[in-house]
DNA sequence: TTGTAGGCGTTATCAT
DNA sequence: ATGATAACGCCTACAA
């Protein structure tokens, strides 16, 4: 191969450490110079004040009031002219020592490269955002002990109030975390010491499953996530549910269990299909491991939807462009993450919440199909 | 006793070491109320030192001190037993406005939906998290207006170090921004006014080229995603160079603008296949557009790799396991984030700084195949 | 080794 | 309306 021309590689020199005093700044910044301090660091509401002849506090009044219906007094506007000359940044940190209150939420999510989770942290981010909120995130490991740094870590930076996602069923310090600082629970929910935004996952599993009956399926074997993830054993007690409706007993060996990823599904799907009398529809509890389990079934010559229907969960943007289109749930992530944000805010504003599960719907695609019935061999 | 990583800081005297629950702590507390005090809300320096009989600056003292060799003398002692017992937390704000750093980098990045953005981010994160680091997303809009409100907000958290990612190729404010404080590019990169760690896209763009080329295409067509955008551009650029290395001329209807999204490969996959004299092969850069473009070709019945030669970039995970494995361009996302992260640290110790670019390389699967040479028709 | 004092930048409570 | 003053919680000379 021929030699390449690879991207630039130039030295960059730090900028250089400021000499400059306040004093040189301020008189630099005032001479229209702007250039050399537009983000205005290190400008203070004292050197407003100076600037503007009037008393630092006044000037926090003025920068934190709106005009008045009669526009701004003489020396308002002095202190905004100056404010704006100098670039002036406000240090929230010494704003939210004082007022003790940050105006930030930490969200824990695990997994974030998950495209389900980071769908809903687009939707918490994008809500706090527009709400004046910030985000601190932590993306711990999916062990307890990380979690709980986290959670550690969050708080220490004083933050309004917590998103927890990933979390576990069963979390020891949820109930006292949450006597100290509002928290919420989003997309899993724990056995109730603590609210929760979630989707209706047991509904989903219901659906799921009610599906795959009606196309005469009788075997369906579940793609089941890991066992302390509530979005993964509800999907299951709604799939259970389905099967009682119908008056069928549930085969163990049906229903494994699996990590939440790509690999989960391949090999839980290579699992169920290598059982002695196989099903002939899989559910698995997300989409991506949906992917694993029709990657797994074309390497074992299985053809969905013909030999196998597969159905998959969230309905995640990429599986309606598969070469076989997946029949899936739809959640809706986005608004699960803003709901999420609507609802702490209204716990740090100290009013009480409940629970919420949002509604999620079946969307039918070309992976499922109906089982041949044993009339027609 | 487990202690946090918290450099420089005080240090989080965990409540429990593992096994003692909370039970346990509330006890050792003393008092029952203090239960609703396991998180150490409001507890201060002042309030361990008044335990302890000593003053405030010797417990900040002791709090911030690793245990001497020869261990800790009895007055050090009573000020970690009065931490803990306490449950003490430190207050970040505070100390950071006292020492003017928060150990916290901003970050901005568009899209967080996107997987790629998300293993760039986990990567941030993570090695971040790692080095007692926090970390602070806005995730913005594409456009610079918001761009830029996401870098006000993290300036006024008082960040120590920014990390744009979704930056447009030419963003007015980025020379002075990178004055004021240590900023950083990720995955694309400016016109050299700020240092940036980027994946070498010329060179996986060239090599992507030169693979279809060597399979004998000659006729190969651009998914090229926005031009704003440096990662697309250089990588149309690699393209380009391999063209003019095998003496080809370029047919400029060949490269089409995108999104980074499906739809955006949907859309220009159907411009592409719908030309006159289409292309025999495909290079989309990257892999979810490029899966876009599987979609949109088997709508209209051309069949990848033997009508069709695609190759997208990046290596997503999912890619592997479509029905037709894709061949990409693999780029060290997470690594790129570590990376990143590392380097601004550099660049906040006040140590000179390089922009890297690193390694891609070329996975072959199975949607690219040779071009049927003409003399076979 | 420990205490004293002052300040980081902002806001809240006074008094004027 | 504005000014003076104190305080938020922590850190760090400096002094003892």
């Amino acid at each position: 191969m021929a030699k390449f021309p690879s991207a630039g590689r130039h030295t960059v020199v730090l900028p250089s450490s400021e000499q400059e005093d306040d004093t040189t700044l301020a008189i630099k910044a005032g001479r229209a110079d702007e250039d050399t301090n537009v983000w205005g660091r290190g400008v203070t509401l004292r050197h407003i004040a100076e600037r503007a002849g009037v008393h630092t506090s006044t000037v926090s009044r003025v920068l934190r009031r709106e005009e008045p219906a009669h526009g701004w007094s003489r020396s308002e506007s002095r202190v905004i002219a100056a404010a704006r000359d100098l670039g002036y940044r406000p240090n929230t940190l010494a704003a939210s020592l004082r007022t003790r209150t940050t105006t930030t939420i930490g969200v824990v999510m695990p997994r974030l490269v998950d495209s389900v989770v980071a769908s809903i942290f687009q939707g918490i981010e994008g809500r706090a955002t527009t709400l004046g909120y910030q985000v601190l995130v932590s993306s711990p490991g999916d062990d307890l002990v990380s979690q709980r740094q986290s959670v550690e870590l969050l708080l220490s930076r004083q933050v309004d109030g917590l998103l927890l996602s990933g979390v576990h069923n069963t979390t020891p310090f949820l109930e006292s975390l949450g006597r100290v600082v509002p928290t919420l629970l989003v997309s899993r929910h724990d056995e109730g010491t603590c609210p929760a935004v979630t989707a209706d996952d047991r509904l989903g599993g219901y659906l799921a499953t009610h599906h795959l009956l009606e196309l005469g399926h009788r075997r369906i074997g579940v793609v089941a996530g890991p066992a302390w993830a509530s979005t993964g054993t509800d999907r299951v007690a709604g799939y259970r549910t389905a099967l009682r409706e119908a008056g069928l007993a549930e085969d163990p060996s049906l229903v494994v269990e699996s990590s939440f990823d790509l690999r989960g599904g391949v090999e839980a799907g290579e699992r169920l299909l290598s059982v002695s009398n196989p099903p002939t529809a899989i559910f698995a509890v997300n989409d991506v491991a949906a992917m694993g389990v029709l990657g797994a079934a074309r390497r074992l010559g299985v053809i969905a939807p013909r030999d196998l229907s597969v159905i998959g969960y969230n309905d995640i943007d990429i599986v309606a462009e598969l070469s076989v289109p997946l029949t899936t749930i739809r959640s809706p992530l986005r608004r699960m993450g803003q709901q999420a944000v609507d609802v702490l805010l209204e716990m740090i504003g100290g009013r009480p919440v409940e629970s919420q599960a949002l509604p999620v719907e079946l969307v039918v695609r070309d992976s499922t199909a109906p089982h041949p019935s044993p009339g027609h061999h």
